[in-house]
DNA sequence: ATGGAAATGAAAATCATTTTCATTTGTGAT
DNA sequence: ATCACAAATGAAAATGATTTTCATTTCCAT
């Protein structure tokens, strides 16, 4: 195993607290620090594992890594610029548990986003 | 410009109208169909773009495509044999469409998918 | 039949991500 | 300070999905 290179974190938190792996590292690099991909990608998912940072898919399928807050919640993403919107999702836990237990299923997760444009875009 | 192989749809169909490219490609091989994988790729955007079809992201980014339209659902999947059985979401329609409201968002979708162990696994 | 447009698929290219592995760094014991 | 060993690092190769290229085949309309 291995820990979270802490220059990571404050990357992604300066980018806004989102961004892909890919773009940590270019944003690392246009700052002269000098680390390699392959850590930030190993930082990431350490994080992600700290439950530090929550990860989600891009539209094209990229990974994006944003810090997220200890409580379970669920996110509206705009289509057209990536702003996101946290949100309160009480109704899906109840559903994914009712739905779990008619269906004898153990141990569930669910996933559970909502993406559209934003009134600025 | 390319239009969809029949084949493709009616293979997607046949998985349960879920299914990742990779997946209808090597069904469509065992079931003895004579096609390239560049053609299945072609034929799921085409029907992407046509709206016949939706396209969603796995929880490690491969696309998974589904047909959609008239009566759209969700799904309970299992992690350890891959079962899958679609279950009604009212309810997440409805909190969809209510969040969307209160952020002022436009044009919405959503995903919501549930996974965890079936009662044979 | 003939020409051109659309469809096809094998192979190469792309791109994010993961793995491998040799090297460097940090740390604790002596 | 020195030795030994674990953890961290990163370059390069491997992986896997998806896209692009391009030569070939299939389909029509004439």
């Amino acid at each position: 195993m291995s820990r979270s290179n802490p220059r990571v974190l404050s990357t992604l938190e300066r980018a806004g607290g989102f961004a892909s792996a890919q773009e940590v590292y270019r944003l690392m690099q246009r700052e002269g620090e000098s680390i390699g991909l392959t850590t930030v990608y190993r930082s990431l998912q350490s994080l992600v594992n700290d439950k530090i940072v929550d990860v989600l898919r891009r539209d094209d399928g990229e990974a994006i890594y944003r810090l997220c807050g200890d409580a379970h919640h669920h996110h509206l993403v705009c289509k057209g610029c990536g702003d996101t919107v946290e949100i309160e999702g009480g109704v899906i836990e109840k559903w994914a548990k009712t739905m779990a237990e008619e269906f004898g299923f153990r141990e569930v997760g669910h996933t559970a986003e909502i993406f559209g444009l934003c009134s600025k875009c």
